[in-house]
DNA sequence: TAAAAGTCTTAAACTACTTCATTTTTTTTC
DNA sequence: GAAAAAAAATGAAGTAGTTTAAGACTTTTA
């Protein structure tokens, strides 16, 4: 059976850890909810409980926190197949202390927290799907604060160009300011240095 | 049946998150192997590939990296009822960019990649047991990297003391510099300045 | 398509933290 | 329990990044 684009991304990228038969993706499928988030429009705020966990099917989307001087922090830009949402306040049911805002139109997929359990009992096997999700994004978040520390503002910049060149040309220079832990002033004369060289 | 502190301590920690019938927590046991390290010594150091991933059930110990100027940064220190190990070079057999080292006698139990691997096949259920923990873990890194930001080393200084007060007389204020992230010159300005308030 | 709002650039003064060098104190070792 | 080694304290000079402010450029909105 031919799946919607959108469908078969998200089979695409649990395939890479397990295998389903034709029935269980359907009934994968049948769990999830199609969002749409027009850009500037937030996916979540502040203060809510997190309803859903979310994976892009298209567009790209900001993840941040505001510090106690309203500064805000990016943690993550999720675009095409990745995951996002607040896992803390998702699992236990606390108010959020992240937003996130589209910064294209854009499409995801959600679970519901019902649904994220309800998924464990009717296919055990995404237990094993989300242990290994968990894994890996466990290590490379230990990689990158790991790597980042020590380097100059300077030197992850280049490395976040390096690693992400399609992230960097869809986002703002005041947004990878945030990202890289900067105020918008520095980055713009390390932006210029950098072209300079 | 009674079992030796170690193995009731592993046992306590896994039944935080599953259920396991005798028979499961003998086959368990007989999957780890008890280590020990005295003060000092290493438990694993960079270049090697990680062999074990490690439960602590006595001691301490300090998880750090090297960066290229021979600094070192210590990304955390691992008490008893802590799970340690470089989950990067276990999981992919790539060298380690880490050293493991003892700071106080230690006692762990370790288990193989072969017998992670055998864990799944024989105990399903610890695919819910490691997704849960590294959910867990992940919550707790992305919490602990987002907080850290925007804070002054004064600041996280006074933030681990309250957090760790039982780590904080156990180690040293180098090696506590390393975990904040300054030099030791500068961590002994801000112990004596926040002791004199 | 004009006005408004937001983003980027540049520069001068400032601060958190580093580096280097020296002395004192504590811990380790035989 | 003395000698050696490591850790901690202190101070002066230097640097990466911040703050504030103002003007130029770009995007959004009506």
């Amino acid at each position: 059976m031919k799946l919607k684009r959108s469908h078969q991304l998200i089979i695409d990228n649990v395939s890479r850890f397990i295998d389903l038969t034709e029935l269980e993706k359907r009934k994968y499928i049948s769990l999830l909810t199609e969002v749409r988030v027009k850009k500037k429009e937030f996916l979540m705020q502040a203060g809510e409980i997190a309803k859903y966990e979310y994976f892009i099917t298209e567009g790209c989307l900001k993840v941040y926190t505001l510090d106690e001087d309203g500064a805000p922090h990016i943690s993550m830009f999720a675009v095409e197949d990745y995951w996002t949402g607040d896992m803390a306040s998702f699992m236990r049911k606390e108010p959020s202390h992240y937003f996130i805002k589209a910064t294209e139109d854009s499409e995801l997929l959600g679970i519901s927290r019902a649904n994220y359990n309800l998924l464990f009992q009717e296919i055990p096997k995404f237990e094993r799907f989300y242990r290994i999700l968990y894994q890996k994004s466990l290590i490379s978040y230990i990689r990158r604060s790991n790597h980042g520390i020590s380097l100059t503002a300077e030197e992850r910049y280049i490395e976040f160009k390096r690693k992400y060149p399609n992230i960097v040309n869809r986002i703002t220079q005041k947004d990878l300011a945030a990202y890289i832990g900067i105020t918008p002033e520095f980055m713009s004369k390390i932006i210029s240095k950098v072209n300079r060289m």
